[in-house]
DNA sequence: AATGAATGAGTATTCATTCAT
DNA sequence: CATGAATGAATACTCATTCAT
């Protein structure tokens, strides 16, 4: 591995664990410095601001969880076993990458500009998927960002409660029934 | 009934109107009382912090929405129709009162402290909706946070597609369509 | 008693006590007004400013410390006697009235005009005993300001050292050092 | 040595001279800046706070103070003649230090928080030379903290009044008559 | 006399960003 | 590239005083 010629990515390892831990708002360049061993003005060498670092970041956040769900595809065949999949890596995902996951959301939320949020790419496979089952004649044929929109509620919401305590429910069983609810919701 | 003599209700309606259009971190007391036209300091006067301000102008709003809610329930019977009539106070309300609802949201999900959260009106109403299906043997068992959880993702993840313009289908045909889907969520 | 006329006297009432607990610049007129059961406005009716109230507290107290020494001085004849009963009354004054004595003093220090300081009736009646010594031939003869200054600086002190629990002797003797003390100072 | 390269000095000559002159309490955080020549927000670069600057300027002013003390009693051998320096020293710095004086007189009276108080070097020196005086059998057995009060009340509180400019008499008989009545307060 | 809502100048503190070294 | 001291506008909040009722 090559040594770091720059401190670049001291800076975004900083501000993630940071972003992850107290929010985008609630972290300070004099926090992401401190955390980086770096100076201060040494951020505005690599980002031009606070709010594009963030943005990076986010990219590069959705990216791996991109890459996370795409793993969970990879050995399925039929649309319905990839929606299962595709749920099944959601839930893995919030529960592994906690603050991962906590960060994408609240930045998703609000945080982040909108032209930003288009760029969350779960949405965009969970759609293929949807087509993909349309084709093959097994899902309803519907508008997918309607349908995608109520699957992503199901789960996103469904996560939101779990993670405040406030579904008496086993993990596993959640999860099954969830996957349960978004076949029905794609089935004729 | 005489003429108002303080100025409580400049500082809400003012503070409404700009929480809803930048948040609540996004306002500034001095917008607030600039938009009020008053003084920085009436504010103070009335509430005891600006947090204080936010959260029962949160409060006022959630039970404004709880009995907007109420009056679409007022005359159905089933459960059936009850969840259905659930449904769609909520998408009116989302649609006719935009301020309102983009207020809720956004506080609910992340501006406010957790204790205002639970407050949360509607997420009790659904809940009583489905025990009393559950009661009269039409819905199936199970634990209603986490049906309720799965419905509430449904309906706002939903809304939130088609406030973003990221929903080719018509409005009637998406509420129709969000009502079946939460049916089919708690039938047997 | 009288029926109180005018809300005059619940504001220095009110006023005493808090600048007592928490001084005067840590004392606010809203303070006043609550503890008082009046409006804040009414302060307004019966003293120019929080200033001017404090400074007339001030003499208020100024002269019910006077009254309290003067009553151990009734039944005294000698100067030595008298300056004895002086520093008695300090110290009991200050051990009894632990409020008004801290408030006093506090007041005394910083926190008033300088031409209200002048009006401080102990240093005056200290004086007192100190001419009459001098011309009874039994004190020394020596400018009664700095005389007056000494024995006043060695009663302040020992109490305030007192007060923070700073000396590690019982009070009586304590009193009974400054005592002898004092009459060192003016004793030939 | 090279240039200053911050503007911490600069901060704290101008906190000094502002907080001598009104007070810590009346002294705002723009009057720094304004006279330090810098922006408000420089002076929390250097200190976490005003009352932590005020803490630090006292530390230094104190030592600064003990310093002065401690070159008046190099060159005095027994006790008698050191308690004579204690007191000679503690007129002169008043008199030729008179801001800094009555900045730490002001402070240790009031403006600061306990822990800071008990730093008070010159009493700690003070009672060092009593402790000796006791152990070379010249000075009576008595609680340091008792005589070290009614020693330090005599001096301060004739310094006060010498500075309020109520004593008639001349500097030098002041001095040697504060002195003679400290000599007197430890003798047998 | 009494009220108390309103004022507005003032408070300490924060923080993203700049720039001379 | 890197630094970090300096900036200055912005922040929420305070409080003695005024004045219409």
């Amino acid at each position: 591995m090559a040594r770091p010629i720059s401190k670049k990515s001291e800076v975004t390892d900083a501000a993630l664990a940071l972003f992850m831990k107290k929010g985008i708002k609630g972290t300070t360049t004099r926090d992401i410095a401190l955390r980086a061993g770096i100076a201060e003005g040494t951020i505005y060498r690599h980002f031009e601001s606070k709010a594009k670092l963030a943005e990076i970041i986010f990219e590069q956040n959705i990216d791996f969880f991109w890459k996370f769900l795409k793993g969970y595809l990879k050995n399925v065949k039929t649309p319905e076993e990839m929606l299962g999949a595709f749920v099944h890596g959601y839930f893995e995902f919030s529960r592994r990458e906690q603050k991962r996951y906590s960060y994408l959301s609240a930045a998703h939320q609000t945080e982040l500009k909108k032209h930003s949020r288009d760029k969350m790419k779960p949405m965009q496979m969970l759609k293929k998927i949807l087509r993909l089952g349309q084709k093959q004649g097994r899902f309803r044929e519907l508008d997918t960002s309607l349908t995608g929109a109520m699957i992503m509620g199901t789960i996103i919401q469904t996560i939101f409660y779990l993670k405040t305590g406030r579904i008496a429910v086993k993990y596993h069983e959640v999860t099954e029934e969830v996957m349960q609810t978004c076949l029905k919701i794609v089935q004729k």
